[in-house]
DNA sequence: ATACACCTTGTAGTCGCTACAAGGTCAAGC
DNA sequence: GCTTGACCTTGTAGCGACTACAAGGTGTAT
């Protein structure tokens, strides 16, 4: 399997996926005469877990750390639920986080009276930090 | 007023004003005999408006936008409104997708038993794309 | 023979800062 | 008068996770 077939196949851009071997997540596979990578299923199922993971939000420093968790099948799973787990705090404090600013745009918004720069409540909410 | 007092005041650092400055959101202030650049009243305010607007999520290109839109005082202010709707539906995206997010995470996580890496459903949720 | 899709490497750009290096300025203390 | 230290100046490079592009090699079909 080439590059471009393996890009098509996960979804990603043939870049990325040198990007990933770069970065020494994706190992770099066999080269065929006309020196073209050549991947086997291996590297499009480790190719995939990257992509989930990526999609999950999970940074490639968590992602490297999954992984070697992940190639040692007889280790306990307790600190990939670990890693799991922090990942779910930081996505609930970034929701709270956007949750807060969505609030603030609304208050802003509504009281938007339509009149002309000089009046308008929600540049004076940027100028000043009241409350619109 | 001198850098380090204005990124006091605006509690951002110097080099994120010049920063500013040079990405010309900021206008370039007066210098001192010593070359130390010489920042008053106005600076600070345009300084806030900028903060304000980025802790709300506003990219440079939407704050440069409003800028030149806050300048104009006898224009009218739909333009500002809908650049502020604009952004509280990225806002609202981005929620709704962070929230899908958590919802993997956490079935992922409801569904470890806590044995080894070999039997992990994190790990294989996150394989197959199957949902734990 | 040539057109075209695909591959290779290497480099630079994205965004919004942040960090650092190498040097200039100024006030206070000895 | 000299040093220390806090502050300032410019310029450059780094972050994360790609993305884009240039310049050239390869494979296949017509």
């Amino acid at each position: 399997m080439r590059i471009g077939e393996l890009a098509r196949a996960a979804g990603v851009k043939a870049e990325t996926i040198r990007y990933y071997e770069r970065e020494g997540v994706l190992a770099s596979p066999p080269r065929t005469q006309a020196n073209y990578r050549d991947y086997g299923p291996e590297h499009a199922r480790r190719l995939n877990f990257i992509r989930r993971a990526r999609d999950l939000g999970f940074s490639m420093t968590r992602i490297r750390e999954l992984l070697e968790l992940a190639d040692d099948r007889s280790r306990s799973c307790h600190a990939v639920d670990t890693l799991a787990r922090a990942h779910l705090c930081e996505v609930d404090r970034k929701i709270a986080d956007l949750e807060a600013l969505r609030r603030e745009l609304r208050r802003m918004l509504e009281n938007c009276e339509q009149g002309t720069v000089g009046t308008c409540l929600i540049i004076e909410a940027l100028a000043d930090g009241t409350e619109a």
